[in-house]
DNA sequence: ATTACTATACCTCGAGTAA
DNA sequence: TTTACTCGAGGTATAGTAA
């Protein structure tokens, strides 16, 4: 991973050459830069080569740096953090495809002292099972920005046979009937939704495998 | 200054806490999404407060965590610095009142080494003057920028006697007319402005001291 | 339970310097 | 000139652990 004063110094090179990716530099002009000596501009410059963030070119008495294409895209990708990170989202919308569980949501989703939590929390006795939704890959990544998120917090606890796990919920919406996203506590990447609300939602809204519905997410816990 | 791991915490806290800045988290959930121990998300913690970006109460299971608005503030400036990095601007506006220089500016552009630069570069024969600008205080913050630009680079030279200094130039045009601002290599901050120019500036464009002109300054060396 | 201190291992920095 | 190596000083991280 990038230290502070590379991440520091690839930005500052990138503001100093503009929209073309390479210009001129020597290890003293950086260390100014950078408030730093000559000899850590020195070492800096070989660890964002080595990396792959710059190629150069030793010359007589500069350097050309040529940002690549990684070095351009870690910036973009901490510009798009630190942009959701102060222009926040209230709410995602995303396109699931009705399919069939394994009967596993509905097991978990009725012990007790998860319902008890449920009804507090989310204000509502949920029906005894849930609905999955697999999430396209194009909608993938707004729902790992739930991953980042808090959301409402479903404790987890243990039995005298085996311990159930921690959970994170959200409330949402499918085709206008409240519900609620249900992700364990660990995040781990995975394509599917699993909605648990008031009724039983297959019925409800007439929704066999492979319907396509829309379900907006709410990442904050009240409006 | 904040540490990369530091800076990383208190945007990951901003990015699950949302629009309101405060929520709840521990040392345990933290290193996890730090990726690091136990030990250094509590030391991070202690450092954040102490450093006044966030202030703390600590609860039985969590602590209760403000972003205060300096945390806020240095996000805002990284997500400005990197905007600018990859969004880059092509010239800026300013304005600025004319004032008398020192007739120092006179002396500097009469060096012959400068001149031949200036004919090469700059394409044009410079008046042997300079046009003296004052830069208001709200547009200062454009200027700074150009400290970070290299600009079109004129190499400093020695005499017998002394030592004259390198020097940046960027195009700008002043109320249509072409010229180029001078600054020093070594950025000072500075509010005024210095411009050459192929016309002697004061009679062309009928100044005195006091008027206000607009000046476009290109940061590109040619577009 | 969570927090944070201590102690040690590890890493990063810059002065000196060779190429 | 500028670059980058070595090495010692100082700063940072984590395991162990007390509160």
């Amino acid at each position: 991973m990038l230290t502070r004063i590379e991440f520091e110094a690839l930005k500052k090179m990138k503001i100093m050459f503009g929209s073309v990716n390479f210009g001129f530099i020597n290890t003293i002009k950086l260390a100014e830069m950078l408030a730093t000596s000559q000899q850590s501009a020195s070492r800096i410059l070989i660890s964002l080569s080595n990396e792959g963030y710059i190629t150069r070119k030793t010359e007589s008495r500069k350097q050309r740096i040529v940002i690549t294409e990684k070095g351009i895209e870690i910036l973009r990708q901490e510009l798009n953090e630190l942009t959701s990170a102060l222009n926040p989202v209230e709410n995602i919308d995303v396109q699931g495809q009705v399919q069939s569980g394994l009967g596993e949501g509905r097991y978990y989703v009725s012990r007790k002292y998860y319902i008890v939590q449920f009804q507090e929390k989310l204000h509502f006795l949920p029906y005894l099972g849930t609905l999955n939704l697999r999430i396209s890959d194009s909608d993938a990544e707004k729902i790992a920005l739930l991953n980042n998120r808090s959301g409402i917090e479903i404790h987890g606890f243990k039995t005298e046979d085996r311990t159930f796990g921690g959970a994170k919920a959200f409330r949402c919406k499918v085709n206008n009937v409240d519900c609620a996203v249900l992700m364990p506590e660990r995040s781990v990447h995975r394509d599917v939704l699993e909605l648990i609300s008031p009724y039983y939602l297959r019925e409800k809204l007439s929704l066999k495998d492979g319907d396509e519905v829309k379900v907006q997410i709410y990442l904050k816990e009240r409006n």
